[in-house]
DNA sequence: CTGTTAGCGCTTTCAG
DNA sequence: CTGAAAGCGCTAACAG
């Protein structure tokens, strides 16, 4: 292999006859350095296709321009969504993106907290795994002047800005589209009970159905814990065979909408027109499944283009402190899952 | 904001009344220092938290323990299989993995490179644009010393080690299982013909149509260029609209698939009774369209640790001279929108 | 077994 | 306008 030794400034210095510090400062223009020997300079590392040592510069400026990017699920739409977002920001900008994934467990969180501490981001976009609590190895980024921004998921107990979507007025609307098109006895699937955004969900399903006047039960709100497809499928097998079956479901997430919509096809009932069902997230399966599944839009791309944004000024401005929270709107996104009276029409 | 100053090696050599390298050696347990001496600093630095400077440390050995990825799409259930693979698998060895997405373009795909090759990554794994043919910007890597290991789309131009999908064979068998199941007008809408893999599976398609003599028209096959779901609704449309339609349509991705079973819903045909469909790729949605679409496996996961695998040996032996290629077998899972014969029983 | 020394490539005072 | 010199934190050859 050839190892071509890398050009640096003081080979340069040396072939023009000045200092490094010199034809250091004629690279960026220094306002101190001739005209003339500016432009020798820029030619012959032009010429000779220098390039910075960068690990020398960010090890002097102790900085990387790299930015750490923590999500609790890579393969999954709507992450997928925000992570392309927050690249496509910090494009912009110069920044990298390191990403990592906790697969939902706190003890991975803190081993990509680690690694990325280590190989030292400038700063964290992290969306917090349904494990964590207090996040005392986030505070490690910011003792260590590292800003820290929270998406999505996110818990109150750490003072960093965060992005979110406003889970509780989704959730809202979803159900009063329900309401709306006349179904009466509405279920909840919903995620933990420890996790923000599936409470803000719930509160946002309770008060639509009180505003409304419509019947509350108890058993008709069930806990996903891993949110997955067959907890749809087996909470709505459950449900529907129940003595008082519901007449639709509200669901934390699209995935687990389609266990719903599984069962829901296995045991012959007809959605939307005996059975309503909205998703949460609108991910692309909501589009192909069959019948098209209603569900709430999260707006991820802009979300992680928000939030990558953010960090960013943070960074900028060395600023560890702050408490500046963005709360994006849903769009409520119908589709056949949910059309009941005008599958009747 | 509290500025910790953060302890050093120096600091604690100075405390301790010994010299540096001392320290250093100590912290690595290097046989030349004494027990006592290296239990004494090891304990200071734990009391004292001690962490070394990774800028430094990296500077001084010039390597970054950062890898680069870079996909043409990262909202892309392929892709990110793959990314989840190969993130996973650095983790072990403690790479972190700076993601990067190239949106098929060239330009943007040497935008990455160069602000990966700055931020100084110690190795490459890319999956090419489909705009990409030469591919200098990559060379770039080689020539600084930076292994780089292509995947799944890749270019026989550079010389770099390869991991890819039979995709030939994959595409084989699929148009075999579609031979098998009674289909006799075998439609292939295909991908662009600069790119490798849309080729090989192009080649596939051709040769099972040849071994089992099956009819081949070239009205018959289309070329995408965007490999979109309404280029699939189109093609789908033009081609069952002719004098001579096709009885089954064996498309380059899922999504194509989806386009051309929208269009068949639409128009009333039955699937899979009238007209068959095959994917490839075998997204999520694969499983959850309506009727569950054929498709062929490509096992991105393994792909995606295996590429990732393959770099860091080639980072750790220095070697950037390998040509080293593995190809994974492809999977083919039936689904009903091809099943012809188990429909008519 | 340990310390001295030099230096990685660059930035940045401080002097001229 | 330019140069000399110090130093970021760590490593490693060399010399005891």
């Amino acid at each position: 292999m050839i190892e071509k030794k890398k050009l640096t400034l003081k080979d340069i210095a040396k072939e023009l006859g000045i200092s490094v510090s010199t034809a250091s400062r004629a690279l960026k223009e220094h306002p101190d350095i001739a005209k003339e020997t500016i432009k020798a300079v820029k030619e012959y590392a032009e010429a000779h296709h220098y390039v910075p040592n960068f690990l020398a510069v960010n090890f002097r400026k102790s900085r990387t321009f790299n930015i750490g990017l923590i999500v609790p699920e890579l393969v999954h739409h709507f992450f997928s969504t925000v992570i392309s977002g927050a690249i496509d920001e910090a494009k912009k900008y110069g920044y990298n993106v390191l990403v990592s994934q906790s697969n939902d467990l706190l003890k991975d969180e803190k081993v990509a907290c680690r690694t990325m501490l280590s190989s030292s981001v400038d700063g964290l976009l992290i969306s917090i795994s349904n494990e964590t609590l207090e996040g005392e190895h986030l505070q490690d980024f910011l003792s260590e002047g590292k800003p820290v921004v929270q998406f999505d998921k996110i818990t109150d107990h750490l003072n960093t800005p965060k992005v979110t979507v406003d889970d509780f007025e989704g959730a809202y609307n979803a159900v009063n589209h329900l309401i709306k098109q006349g179904y009466k006895k509405i279920a909840h699937i919903r995620g933990r009970k420890n996790v923000k955004n599936a409470n803000e969900r719930y509160e946002g399903y309770l008060k639509a159905l009180k505003d409304h006047h419509v019947e509350i039960t108890e058993n008709w709100v069930k806990s996903c814990s891993a949110i997955s497809e067959n907890e749809g499928y087996d909470f709505a097998k459950e449900m529907m065979e129940s003595a008082n079956p519901p007449d639709s479901f509200f669901c934390i997430t699209d995935l687990v909408a389609l266990g719903v919509i599984r069962y829901l096809k296995e045991a012959k009932y007809e959605i939307p027109y005996q059975i309503g069902v909205m998703g949460f997230s609108n991910w692309k399966l909501a589009e192909v499944v069959s019948p098209g599944l209603s569900s709430v839009d999260q707006h991820g791309y802009d979300m992680g283009i928000k939030a990558m944004k953010l960090l960013i000024e943070l960074i900028q401005n060395q600023d560890c402190e702050n408490e500046e929270t963005i709360e994006l709107k849903t769009k409520l996104v119908i589709r056949d899952s949910s059309l009941k009276k005008d599958f009747i029409k």
